[in-house]
Formats: C-alpha cells, sequence, structure tokens
DNA sequence: CTGAATCCTCGTTGATACTG
DNA sequence: CAGTATCAACGAGGATTCAG
C-alpha cells in the first residue's frame, strides 16, 4: 500500500476505532463522505444534500476533511466560483467503513417509508460493485 | 429479524450513516463497544482500557447506549458492588462495524510499534470468528 | 457561487469532592 | 467498587453579514 496515511489532526488515539472515528467527527463528515462516494459534487450540490447543514458548517467539515487526506478541492478560475470536492484514493478506502454504517443505520434505525423510498439501499448495492 | 429497533435518542437524521454515527456519538462509545466486542466488562476493567477517560464520562457514554439498546447493565446486590456491562443482541449486530471501523484505524492511521504491539490486530481478527 | 469574518449560545466535558 | 453532585471552562455549531 503505498497510500499516504491520514494525518491525525487531533490527539493521537489510543485505539484504532477511536482513531478511525476521529476522522468522521463532527456531525458532518460521514455523510458528506456518503455523498461523495457516489462521485464529484460541487458546493452547493452538497448543500442540498445535506439539507440540515449550516454553510458555514459544510465548509468547516469539508476543510477538515481535506486536512485529513480524504477529501480533494479543485478551484475552477471562472466566474461564477467553481469549487468540485471529490474523494481521494485514500478516501476511497472508507468505502467499507461507510458501507457498514449506512448498512447499519439501514437494517436497525430506518423504518419509515419516506426513509426508504429515498433510494439510499438501491444507491449503497450500487455502489458495492 | 425479531431484533428491537435502535433507540433514536435525539433528532432523526436525514441518512443512514448520520442514524449510525449518531449511535457511536460522543467520545468514547464506539471504543467501548470495541472492548465490549470480547465478552462481559465490570466498571473497573473498562476504566483501565480507557485510560484517558474520566469516571464521569465513562458513566454517561455507558448510560447512553444502555438507552440505545446496544449495551446492557447488570446489578449485582454484593458487597463490594459489581455491575457487568455487555453487548445487547442489538450491540453484536454492530460488529461488523465496528471491526470494519478498527480495520480501517491499524491500516491507514496506526503505524507506532507500541501500537501494533498492544495486540489490536491480533484481537480483531480474533473476533472475526 | 463559494466562501470568510464575527458574534454568541448552549451543550459537552473535565476537575473535584462526596456516598452507599 | 461504582457511582452522584456540583462547578467551571471550552469549543462546536448557529445566525448573520460581508466579499471576490
Amino acid at each position: 500500500m503505498s497510500l499516504p496515511r491520514a494525518k491525525l489532526v487531533k490527539n493521537f488515539p489510543g485505539c484504532p476505532v477511536e482513531a478511525t472515528l476521529s476522522f468522521l467527527d463532527g456531525k458532518w463528515k460521514g455523510v458528506i463522505l456518503f455523498h461523495l462516494m457516489q462521485g464529484t459534487l460541487r458546493f452547493n450540490e452538497l448543500r442540498r444534500k445535506l439539507p440540515a447543514v449550516t454553510q458555514r458548517m459544510l465548509t468547516k467539515q469539508l476543510r477538515e476533511l481535506e486536512e485529513s487526506g480524504l477529501v480533494s478541492r479543485t478551484v475552477y478560475p471562472v466566474v461564477p466560483p467553481r469549487v468540485e470536492y471529490k474523494m481521494t484514493p485514500l478516501g476511497t478506502t472508507l468505502k467499507p467503513v461507510i458501507l457498514a454504517l449506512a448498512a447499519w443505520g439501514e437494517e436497525h434505525v430506518f423504518c419509515s417509508p419516506e426513509a426508504a423510498s429515498e433510494g439510499f439501499e438501491a444507491c449503497a448495492t450500487a455502489l458495492q460493485s
């Protein structure tokens, strides 16, 4: 494996589970990663995927993901500005983890038809390939 | 599946990943679950496994895990008090998730020989059975 | 469109001491 | 041993405004 190691921004953890969780810290990183698994997204596209997140928070979490080396940020020098976010190669190694999280959430938490109809399951299974 | 659904303590999430993460929220739940995967543990045994956590926080996180239905708490009416914590059947369904988190942490975060020598890998693989 | 800069609140966490 | 109680501090996160 020649991938760069994930950068530990905060204190060194005492356990690998804690280590991984520290990268998903904050309230939105897991969800951001989940959506970026499906491909590159622009800033406002991400905002629409995360109806509850503040602009400020989305920016902040994205910066932290970038600093961790899980997400890359590409700025196109055009007017109006265009900024695209996508997973880095290191970020894609988190796919099995995100999928495990999503699968458990679907199986043991979600129950409403609304949630089921949003296509989480189809999305997740499609990403398994 | 006849298991009870995990109880959503806080706001209803908009995504299954967020849902699962909400159960691992707080700084220690993931690690607690990781250690309880290996079997029942008493309160002070858990404290020794989590050198950095305060007594107050450990109690709080355990209560939240109990409220979520992931961990059970058994009090033995003896002197001195004896309280045992173990995963519920629902909690054990999180094993694949915890293992995924642990595996990624080992692969992409940990690098120090000290950490490696603590037997995380051996522990995790042993639990796969 | 994609942010940065402020200000402010509220919850989480730590420290410490006490108890059955 | 396994907690509870209380106080204080910090910082994550929200609301709002300004900018290239």
